[in-house]
RNA sequence: GGUCUGGUAGCUCAGUUGGAUAGAGCAACAGCCUUCUAAGCUGUGGGUCAUUGGUUCGAAUCCAAUCCGGAUCACCA
């Protein structure tokens, strides 16, 4: 139970106690001291004073005693300014946390709840290899599910590949006219890059195309349509559908391509997943649901036979489930995997990690799914995620300002590789293992960057700025990991003691202090990160200890500590940090190094 | 136009259900390595929290209006 948590209780039972009034817990609002005032938690006395008709220094001063002496293992003192009774949280207390926890390796981890999370992420195209955008959901994907793990919860990784369609078709076409039977092996391509770069090219035919047409003097929108490889690639889609057994297999070959490409990728990435569902056998999933809904009378049925459903009435639109050719649309496909999903695995929650332009899609399909009362309905969750852009703007796949994912995550490793070599602390090194350090510190930078900040928001790369080693980052809290190891090596040469000293009458240090409540802290911003859906509250959490930790490690030694109590008590605080970095660093996907 | 979303230091971002003098990192400047890893630490400067009004003991936070961005409003997925 964390310190802030029974705080709130101890003030709410000393108010019953007091004054017999009721005021829950969670009522009771407790910070952080602030800093130029002494204590170190403070309970808000404002919300009281009115109900129970008190000053605040009168309250304060009331509540504040009682606390002293009803629990005096945890209160030492109180201070009241204006309405805020501040708190000493005395020594022994900390120290005895300190003791209690400095080996749990699974500090913050809770044990098994039996409730089932899934959480659908990455979702790519394989018509083009992955970019920027892709890396920052598959490190959110990832993360999300790491957390609700930690917070007791089994988990089920799913992907859906978008494996079909008009965009698929366009690669496809431009192989069968430019590819000459060229193959990622005879290029030495990877395969995702190769099919990509097929997409690339259908783009510029079919650019090249419309402005002859346009020159021969059709509009526009007349040559867009008519344009022959336009045509060529709508022909190919319909015999995709028909089972065409050429298309056909063109369309797997390409596709294995394409995998054999983001396995390389996610490999690297640490992308994996539990199940991988493929749009080519769920798009024309839903009939079923829509049949229900009609007799349900949840859908309408239009003269032309199309379905319909009119969400006017929740302040959104009318809304198309099926075509008049009885073929199932976007969202209705959505209905029917979701369902499928329930069926297969039959979780709590269901979590979406999908970009922010589809906000209405996903309002759209928990409503409906809601309104058929289906099962899983309620524990669909929306993972939604801002762009992220260049300082020129967005990214364009046409202007060539896309950033590639196996270049930014190859970027990264050499630029931790020079790093790493100016430095020069780990020439004892073999290939392998420093091939291994760059890797660990260049993904470790990737991914702290594109978690730090909030989901939620649209963020900013700046590929010669934002990329640092230094402050905010990755590498920084990699390093205050490596150093807490380097430390606790040389203490197991000579020999640690253990922990039976005395510590009662210990009193801490400010610094030890300071490290000892961040810790703490711990589990509740796991619990809040999944509350949330937020792994960047883990970031910024982790940053704030490592530098925490950092303050404390310039000023105060460990190995050669005044005397022993200090070394022992310094040596778990030092063990207790490592352990909490390392999880919460696991939780963001990031791996430490013992050295760096 | 409707709906959603954002605007905080030069830049990138934090800021819990309203709480004390709004915080980090980067960049700038000034310091700290014969002592456990300097990818580190300490300090300085830097703000009309988009604007205006309201709610109250108290507003970056809640409400309203305005200004400026972004997303979405397909029988595409």
């Amino acid at each position: 139970m964390s310190v802030t948590f029974k705080i709130k209780q101890a003030a709410s039972t000393a108010i019953k106690e007091l004054y017999q009034v009721d005021i829950a817990p969670s009522g009771v609002l407790v910070n952080a001291t602030n800093p130029e005032f002494e204590g170190d938690y403070t309970v808000v006395l404002f919300a009281f004073i009115k109900q129970l008709k008190k000053s605040p220094e009168v309250l304060g001063n009331e509540i504040g005693g009682w606390l002293v002496q009803q629990h005096p293992s945890m209160f030492s003192s109180f201070n009241i300014i204006k309405g805020f009774l501040n708190l000493v949280i005395a020594d022994a207390y900390w120290v005895n946390f300190l003791q209690e926890q400095h080996s749990n390796h699974k500090f913050g981890i809770k044990e098994h709840t039996g409730k089932k999370l899934m959480v659908e992420y990455s979702s790519p195209n394989t018509n083009k290899p992955l970019h920027l955008g892709h890396l920052r959901n598959n490190f959110l994907g990832w993360s999300v599910a790491e957390i609700y793990k930690t917070n007791g919860y089994d988990t089920v990784k799913t992907c859906i590949v978008n494996d079909r369609g008009v965009h698929i078709c366009k690669s496809m076409i431009a192989w069968q006219m430019f590819g000459n039977g060229a193959t990622p092996q005879s290029t030495n391509t990877k395969g995702d890059h190769f099919v990509g770069d097929y997409y690339v090219k259908f783009n510029d035919a079919y650019k090249l195309e419309v402005e002859q047409l346009i020159a021969a003097g059709k509009t526009k929108e007349e040559a867009e349509k008519q344009a022959p490889i336009m045509k060529a690639t709508q022909q190919m889609l319909l015999d995709w559908e028909a089972g065409n057994p050429a298309v056909i297999e063109l369309w797997k070959e390409m596709n294995s391509w394409v995998y054999s490409g983001f396995d390389v990728t996610y490999k690297t990435i640490g992308s994996d997943f539990d199940k991988t569902y493929y749009e080519s056998n769920t798009y024309l999933l839903g009939k079923k649901i829509v049949a229900e809904g009609l007799t349900k009378g949840v859908f309408t049925q239009e003269e032309d036979n199309s379905v319909w459903i009119d969400l006017t009435n929740d302040g959104l639109d009318k809304k198309i489930v099926q075509r008049k050719d009885g073929t199932s649309v976007y969202i209705t496909q959505d209905i029917g995997l979701a369902e499928q999903k329930f069926e297969e695995y039959g979780c709590d929650k269901s979590i979406y990690v999908i970009g922010d332009e589809q906000n209405y899609h996903m309002k759209v399909l928990k409503l409906i799914c809601q309104k058929l009362q289906l099962p899983s309905a309620d524990g669909i969750e929306h993972l939604s995620y801002g762009m992220v852009e260049l300082p020129t703007g967005k990214m364009k796949s046409r202007e060539g300002t896309v950033v590639d994912a196996d270049d930014i995550v190859n970027e990264m490793i050499t630029i931790s590789k020079q790093r790493t070599e100016e430095l020069g602390k780990v020439k004892d090194f073999s290939e392998d293992e420093l091939k291994n350090l760059y890797t660990t510190i260049g993904l470790g930078a990737l991914k702290f960057f594109l978690l730090r900040v909030d989901p939620k928001k649209k963020m900013i790369f700046n590929p010669e700025e934002s990329i640092d080693f230094h402050g905010f980052t990755g590498p920084f809290v990699q390093y205050t990991y490596a150093r807490i190891k380097s430390v606790l090596r040389k203490l197991e040469d000579v020999g640690s003691g253990n922990l039976e000293v005395d510590f009662n009458n210990h009193s801490l240090l400010k610094l030890e202090k300071d490290v000892i409540i961040t810790l703490e802290q711990f589990p509740t911003v796991i619990e809040e990160a999944a509350q949330e859906n937020d792994p960047s509250k883990i970031a910024i959490y982790v940053f704030n200890l490592a530098k925490t930790f950092n303050s404390f490690y310039v000023e105060h030694a460990i190995a050669k500590a005044e005397n022993e109590e200090k070394k022992i008590l310094r040596t778990s605080l030092a063990t207790l940090t490592a352990s909490v970095i390392k999880t919460a660093m696991h939780l963001l996907g990031i791996a430490v190094p013992e050295r760096m």
